[in-house]
DNA sequence: CATAAAATTGATATCGTTGTCATATAGTTG
DNA sequence: CAACTATATGACAACGATATCAATTTTATG
């Protein structure tokens, strides 16, 4: 063990001046002649000195730790996810530190409370579904700063960054409209999510503003996972000659995965027969045969920017003010959707 | 912000005895009375005392912080790996800090170096192809406690779980062979990763146990990504009619994937014409149509014990000898495979 | 029962920072 | 040039824990 670190002790004797004004030069504090900051500063690079986080941790009360809150969700997104939210953190001296969790746990509110307390966190980042449980953010929002990503959820007093899934979903379902399709299937997803409202609302938008009718049976509920996506597919399926559906539309690329197993089980060619499309646009999507068309939004930007402004209020940077920003989603074109004679 | 913390102080006070007594409750040491401690635990359980780590830390020069660092490998693989150690983490009050990186990147050691004075890191656990990287691992140790994931190299003086990615090749090659296939097509693994080289020496000694001729031309190099399972399996179906292969072994899922694309843009029926094996059971394995024969390694546990043996030695609990274990596999049998008449 | 040995317990220094407040220096003004 | 302001700097306490070492109490021993 050879790395024997360097103090503030150390650096102000060998720039002869106080503690304190090197604390001034670590903490770009008004206040300080160009030339001790200098002085100071190449002190600081010759001695290869770093602040100890422990020390001003326990002096400044901050732990520089942010808590990442998620329930187990699909393992593409939450990688995303948790590059944009590291890289973020990691230019400003922030660790991040990962609570996994069950979104059903009577007794959420505790453990992560107990985690905030054991930890010390400075701040929490919650992703879906946890984040679109109001109750618990408005508990947890007394404690500590809390940033959250969530569809359609711009709220009032919050640090939010958010998705249009509606339109996203609007356009989709318009693009398959464009194509031909009228009868088109919907998988919906996992009920505790928000995401799922809204992306079922943009399908039905659609077909209101198409003037096509609604039909109760093209729709299965799903939720989220790869196997709830073949049990809709089946259901769908098994009505298929009475309804004709020439199209089908999952909430999320991993059911539209199960679709695709259960069509190439029972002989359905995808596109020339169905078309498919997904949303998230995660790998799954492009590796499947045929590859499938869906929807793309920034994840790891998104949480890259929950990140940024949950650091800066923590940091005091910005007044303490909410902040929020919806992010733009793009529409992938692929193989598995093919126009209507 | 309600969160108002006792302190050591409130409850050496409360219970009626001096801050170091209550230390010493909290560290398990010897030399306390029955009574007090019990009256000392009471007394902070009732004021809901939890240790501050920053104060723990500044004092007995630990962070209770872990590093993970990894270079993007497989994200189904990545979070199994993370889940392992948080579980772990967290049970002996640990945190981890994640650490993402390039492994060609020539400043790495540098990187991380600057990483773990930044952070003030306790240990680190590093995971393939990081692992696999001999000078590395051996600089890093000389300043921190350092795991290793890492196939096949339970090496002399390390921290290291590992597992037999030989055997477990063996085997799946047998397994085929005692199906009736004897040209079996091999896709190599990234060159870097030490487990590519393991993989592949077990499908050469099983095939030279069982007298079958290797034949160069039905080895193809991957890089463990779906991309490169396409180029391999093109490479390898170009020359099939000469070399009549039955079946193709993989390095891993993500590639047989690609081989699966492959054969359906093709028309090559799997496994009635082709069989295929993949290694990992990631989900795009169960996934697929037809699903994939695999290998699971249990890597959620090999993780977790990395963390342990890891946070033993740093907590001096082992007498700071070198621990390592290796893993079992298993074989897990899905459509994509058939018996040769 | 005196005394030694062992088991408990506590007073105080200390870890490496930031916060508070005082002081020194330079610059401005009437 | 005195008086005042603004700027720059430092002395020292404090954060909340652990470490050292001494003091006290209990138990064992002859």
């Amino acid at each position: 063990m050879v790395l024997k670190k360097a103090t503030i002790n150390d650096v102000a004797a060998h720039a002869k001046v106080s503690i304190k004004t090197v604390s001034r030069v670590i903490n770009n504090e008004y206040g300080v002649s160009r030339a001790t900051k200098d002085k100071v500063l190449n002190t600081i690079k010759r001695l290869q000195y770093v602040p100890n986080k422990a020390a001003q941790g326990l002096r400044s009360k901050k732990s520089f730790l942010i808590g990442l809150i998620y329930d187990n969700p699909d393992k593409f997104y939450l990688s995303d996810i948790q590059s944009g939210i590291l890289e973020r953190c990691a230019i400003n001296g922030f660790s991040v530190v990962l609570f996994p969790c069950d979104y059903q746990d009577q007794k959420l509110f505790n453990k992560v409370r107990e985690f905030i307390l054991r930890t010390n966190l400075d701040g929490l980042i919650l992703t879906p579904p946890i984040s679109d449980m109001k109750d618990l953010v408005q508990k947890l929002q007394e404690d500590i700063p809390i940033s959250i990503i969530s569809p359609g959820l711009l709220t009032e007093n919050k640090l939010c960054v958010s998705s249009d899934d509606l339109k996203a979903s609007y356009d989709m379902t318009s693009h398959l409209i464009g194509l031909g399709h009228k009868n088109i299937g919907f998988i919906k997803g996992h009920i505790d999510h928000g995401a799922t409202q809204y992306r079922y609302d943009g399908y039905l938008k659609a077909l209101a503003d198409n003037n096509i009718d609604f039909n109760k049976e093209n729709i299965a509920q799903g939720d989220f996972s790869f196997d709830s996506g073949i049990k809709a597919a089946k259901k769908i399926f098994n009505k298929k000659d009475h309804l004709k559906i020439t199209s089908i539309f999952a909430s999320n690329d991993a059911m539209a995965a199960g679709v695709l197993k259960v069509a190439n089980e029972e002989n359905i060619l995808i596109p020339e027969e169905i078309s498919l499309v997904g949303f998230d646009n995660s790998p799954t999507a492009s590796q499947a045969w045929p590859s499938i068309t869906t929807i793309e939004q920034p994840v790891k930007e998104m949480a890259a920017f929950a990140a940024q402004i949950l650091i800066d209020n923590i940091q005091n940077k910005v007044n303490k003010k909410p902040v929020s920003k919806i992010f733009d989603y793009e529409l992938i074109f692929r193989e598995s959707v093919k126009k209507i004679k």
